[in-house]
DNA sequence: GTGAAAGCGCTAACAT
DNA sequence: ATGTTAGCGCTTTCAC
C-alpha cells in the first residue's frame, strides 16, 4: 500500500496525497480531499514512517531515559508521559540509564540516530557534558527533575520540582512535630535534585534553630554507587547503621525518595522499631505504595502528570526554543502516619481527606 | 554524514561499504577492510535507520505492550526486557494498554508500521481476535503470561509461568498451615492468567477436601473494570467488603498479584485487623515492596528475568518459527510473615535465606 | 574483489 | 488547484 496506488485510486497525483496527509488540505478542492480520503479509507492505506523520516529527517518519537522503571515512580511518570504522547499522537521510546553517564550516552545517540524530535532525561547527573555535542549538534533535550546548571548547555531546558522546597517541607514538619534530630537518609548525593533537597533539609533545620552539622548523619557505603533499584537496600542498610552504633540516633529521618523511605522503614522493623512511634520518616514522590504501606507514609508529592505533559511538550517543541529555560514546580507534603511528634503524640495538623496539608 | 562520504574517503564504492557495515566482510580484501573501518572511525559514522528500514523493512526495535507500568511487576519486567535487548543491540519501544482491546490493538498497527520485528503483548486478554488480521499479515507476535488458547492464530507463541501451579502453591501453602475459609481476590477475572490461577486455587481446594463453593467469595463491584494501577484500589475494597459483611470472613487470601494483596492489607488494616495474625495473605509476582512491606508479604515469584530474555528471543526470531509454541516455566513460592497458621502460631516452613521454599 | 545503478515510499520545490 | 520531478541514505542484484 504505497501514496501511489492511493493516488492512482483516487485519480490524483501523489503530491495531491501527500498534501491531504500533511494538512494543506486548503490547496485542494472539497471533492478532491473527498475523493482521497475514500480511498485512503477503502485501501486501509497507512504512510511509512522510514520513509516519511528518510524524508524529512523527523520522527513522532520521543525518548525518555529513566533511571528505572524498576521504580515505581518512574513507572508511573514514564505512564503519564506516554498518556500525554498519545494525545498528540506521539509514541515514547523508553530507555533505563541506571545512572550510568555511559550508558546515558548511548541512549542518547542512538536516540538521536532514530530521528527522535527530543528525549526527556531523567537522571539528574551532575553535569551534562557527556551530552554536550549532542545537544550542540541539535538535539533537543529535557531534563526532568535536573534544574539547569552553571555550564550546561543553554538549548538545554528543564521541568522539576523546585526541590530545595520538597526537602524544606519535609523537615520543617519534622521540626513542627518537635524533633531536633534529624537525618537525612539517600544513596550517593552525586545528583541536581537530590543536592537541592539536602539544602532545603538545611535550611529547615537553620530556620528551626538547629544545628545541622550536628545532626547525626549516614552515609551510603563506599564502592558501588547505588542504582535506582536498590534503594530501598540503601534505606535498610541506613537504618541498621543508625541505630545500632554508638551515637545517639535520630528521632526523624528524611529520605531522598519513597523507595528508599520504604527500605528504611524495613531496616527498623528489623530492629523491632516502629515507624511513626519511634521514629519518623517522610519520604519523597509520593509513589502509590506509599499510601499502602503500614503505616502510611508522609511524603512530598511530586505533581507528575503535569510535569509530564510540560516535558513533552518542551520535548516536542520546534526551533522556537527559549534556551536554558527552567520550569519549577511546586511539590506538596502529604501527612500520614509515619510522622508524629517524638514524644508519641500526634500534633495537630490541618489537611484535608487526601492528606495534603493546607 | 553518509555512506557515500566515507566510500570517497576510503577510495572505494558505497556498496563495498554496505558490505562491510553487513557484515559480508569475506567479499573484501583485508586491507580494503581495514581502510574503510578507518574512514568510519575517523568520520564519526552512523548509518541511518530510516534509509536502512526502508530499503530493507526491518527494524531493529520490538515492542513491548504491558497493561500498566505504574504496577512495579511490568515496570521490572520491562526493566529485564530492556537489559536483554540491550545485549542484542535491540530497542524497546513500551506502551501501556491498561488491558483495552482498543489501545491494544491500536499500538499493535502503530507497532507494526513502525516496521517493529515482534511484539511482547503482556495483557492476557481472553481471545486474540482483535489482533488476528496483523498476525496474519506476518507481525511476530508473543503473548506473555497468557499461554495460547484454541482459537488463537497459531503463530503466536507463548511465554509465562504455569498460573495453575503458582495458584496452587499459593494456595496449598494456606491449607497446609491449617486454613479452612480461604478467599481468592482478583479484579475482572476476563484475562487468562488469571483464570488460571483460580484454577489452581480450586485445586488445592479440592486437594485439601475443602470445597471451593463453600468459600466466602469476592466479586470485584460492577461497572469500571478495574486497571492495573487500580489493583490495590480492588484489595482494599475487597478487604473492606469481605471483613463488613454478614457472612463469615476468610482466614486467608489469595490474591491476583502483590499490588492487589498489598491493597488488600491495607484494606485490613482499615479495620483493625492484622496480616499474619488475623488473616493470612499471599500475593502473587513478589514485586520488590512484598518484600519491604510490614510484614512481609509471602508470594509466588515469577522469574521474570529469565521469561523476559526468552520472550525477546522468541519476538526476534525470524522465519523458523514454530507455530503455538508455549513456554510455561515454573513459578515458586516465597514464604514470608504474611502467612501463619489460623490459630496464630507459625508452622514449620523449610526455606532458604532469601524465603524460597525448598 | 569491487563498482554501477536502481529503487524502497515519501515530500516539497517548482512547474503548470 | 494539481502534477512533475528529484532526491532523502541505504542495500542489493548484476556486471566487470
Amino acid at each position: 500500500m504505497t501514496i501511489q496506488q492511493v493516488a492512482a485510486a483516487a485519480g490524483v497525483s501523489p503530491s495531491t496525497v501527500s498534501n491531504l496527509l500533511n494538512g494543506r488540505t486548503n490547496r485542494m478542492v472539497p471533492a478532491t480531499k473527498e475523493r482521497i480520503e475514500r480511498a485512503i479509507a477503502e485501501l486501509g492505506y497507512r504512510p511509512n514512517r522510514a520513509a516519511r523520516q528518510l524524508r524529512t529527517g523527523r520522527t513522532q518519537t520521543v525518548g525518555l531515559i529513566v533511571p528505572s522503571v524498576g521504580n515505581p515512580f518512574w513507572g508511573a511518570f514514564a505512564r503519564e508521559l506516554e498518556v500525554a504522547a498519545l494525545a498528540v499522537g506521539c509514541n515514547v521510546l523508553l530507555c533505563n540509564s541506571e545512572r550510568d553517564p555511559d550508558r546515558e550516552r548511548r541512549y542518547v545517540e542512538e536516540l538521536w540516530e532514530d530521528g527522535v524530535r527530543g528525549i526527556v532525561l531523567c537522571s539528574s547527573l551532575p553535569t551534562l557534558d557527556h551530552l554536550a555535542d549532542i545537544v550542540r549538534r541539535g538535539l533537543r533535550l529535557v531534563t526532568f527533575d535536573r534544574p539547569a546548571q552553571a555550564g550546561d548547555p543553554e538549548e538545554v531546558v528543564s521541568v522539576s520540582i523546585n526541590n530545595h522546597v520538597g526537602g524544606f517541607l519535609a523537615t520543617s514538619h519534622l521540626t513542627e512535630l518537635g524533633h531536633e534530630r534529624l537525618t537525612f537518609v539517600s544513596g550517593s548525593l552525586a545528583a541536581v535534585n537530590r543536592t537541592g533537597r539536602f539544602r532545603g533539609f538545611c535550611t529547615a533545620l537553620e530556620g528551626a534553630d538547629l544545628d545541622p552539622a550536628a545532626m547525626p548523619t549516614w552515609t551510603a557505603g563506599g564502592g558501588a554507587p547505588f542504582g535506582d533499584v536498590e534503594a530501598a537496600q540503601v534505606g535498610r542498610q541506613a537504618a541498621h547503621d543508625l541505630f545500632s552504633g554508638t551515637v545517639e540516633p535520630p528521632t526523624g529521618i528524611v529520605a531522598i525518595n519513597d523507595m528508599t523511605a520504604l527500605g528504611f522503614c524495613r531496616g527498623l522493623r528489623d530492629q523491632g522499631l516502629h515507624v511513626g512511634k519511634d521514629v519518623s520518616v517522610v519520604g519523597f514522590d509520593d509513589i502509590i505504595l506509599a499510601e499502602l504501606y503500614d503505616p502510611p507514609l508522609t511524603s512530598v508529592r511530586q505533581p507528575i502528570s503535569r510535569m509530564a505533559s510540560l516535558s513533552l511538550e518542551e520535548a516536542l517543541k520546534e526551533d522556537d526554543r527559549e534556551p536554558g529555560r527552567s520550569v519549577l514546580l511546586r511539590p506538596e507534603l502529604v501527612v500520614r502516619d509515619s510522622t508524629a511528634s517524638p514524644t508519641g503524640a500526634t500534633a495537630p495538623v490541618v489537611a484535608d481527606e487526601d492528606g495534603v496539608l493546607q
